[in-house]
DNA sequence: GGTGGTTATACTGTCAACACTTTTGGGCAG
DNA sequence: CTGCCCAAAAGTGTTGACAGTATAACCACC
């Protein structure tokens, strides 16, 4: 069969459906999880519901315990901080890897492609960038840490909060010496360039961040 | 209640009776997993062995695709080493952040630890030194994934393979040299040893793994 | 005797109902 | 009026049974 990959499996569908939920805002931050409401909505069981929260439980976006609601996580300014300070290192190690081991024609296709990018037209290429950048670091398992687990959370972030005017070109910037760093396989500039990349992120987060413990309120002119 | 904090909640229970059962080697390491069996086995339903084999495929020590039967993780050579390469950045950026975080009398006990475990008795100093660090470096999503999700797995690795001969000492004196740097405040420095430590440690392990791709049969005299 | 199809089995995915716990709301004493 | 206690409601944890799918055994056919 062509494809196939319908998977029927309800709790995978389940599981989307509420993450698209989380995404639009249908289920605010930091409000509570109805396994029951869920289940009528999406007209199944609470079964798949269930095994749909608890892996939504597994990427931190919802905290649970024993018996009480779960909630939708509240994506703190510290929390954010944390993650950027996980995504520092990991893809750090993931830039070093990938400098070693992608192949020749798709680091000449990255800076090519970053370059097309700088130059006009250029929707996503932002996040584009380090999932390709996991995805051929050969390291399985931090390929699903950044490309599963951070990944749904980074999503969160960017649709409630734009980027710093003025951020985009400079990152883009940033991202064009990361690849040519790698095109010419040096594994420790383009570890470092990508920590530094991403820890300006960090510090331009924190700029735009008064409290640390506020639940993400920024947002500006998310238009 | 004196301490009450025994959760009743099964899932919790099984789940840790299982990973017992993998600890054990009752459940082999590419063996499948039975859900039924496993039921009858703690005198449960199904449900909460379900969910624990579901929080246990969350920690990638059980696979399963949606009809197929679960199997415990292989633990091959990649395996490991992949593990190991995500630990080192991991670690690292956890001991950059020790370094700066955690206070002056518990670096301080932390030295005294590691020296007064060089000199005579000292059981499981190993693991211990890596945890207190990961426990102290401010950031509790990284000391989740330290603490929950990779210590599981080193715990398995552990278990089935002793250190080389030799190598205890080694790396008794390596967590030395850390912690003598965070005890400085020095985060550069602390987060290169911490990297240099668990990159001779994944050298360590390559040097005894002939084939990458074999199920970890090391452990020297596996009677 | 080997091979392809077919039935039988075992297991996972899903469901509706029950048991238990936490929370909410109201009534009562102070 | 305030605070505590108690009962009703809501929600989660758990159960046993049913439905669908992959694995295994079996038999016919080449």
């Amino acid at each position: 069969m062509a494809d196939g990959s319908h998977q029927g499996t309800r709790s995978k569908l389940v599981f989307e459906q509420i993450f698209e939920l989380i995404l639009t805002g249908e289920l605010p931050l930091g409000g509570e999880v109805n396994e029951a409401a869920l289940a009528a909505r999406f007209s199944v069981s609470r079964g798949p519901v269930r095994e749909a929260v608890q892996r939504l439980q597994g990427l931190r976006l919802v905290t649970r315990e024993p018996h009480m609601r779960a909630r939708v996580v509240q994506l703190s300014g510290r929390d954010l901080v944390e993650i950027f300070q996980l995504r520092e290192s990991v893809e750090g190690m993931a830039c070093r890897l990938a400098a070693e081991a992608m192949p020749d024609e798709a680091l000449a296709a990255l800076v090519a492609d970053i370059e097309r990018a700088q130059d006009g037209a250029a929707p996503d290429g932002d996040m584009d960038i380090h999932i390709r950048i996991a995805k051929g670091c050969g390291n399985g398992r931090i390929e699903q840490l950044l490309c599963d687990d951070l990944y749904h959370l980074l999503r969160i972030y960017r649709l409630r909060s734009g980027a710093a005017p003025g951020r985009r070109e400079r990152a883009s910037e940033e991202h064009w010496q990361i690849a040519r760093a790698m095109r010419a396989r040096d594994p420790g500039l383009a570890e470092s360039l990508m920590r530094g990349h991403i820890g300006r992120a960090t510090q331009n987060l924190l700029d735009r961040l008064d409290d640390l413990d506020e639940p993400l309120k920024l947002g500006a002119s998310a238009a």
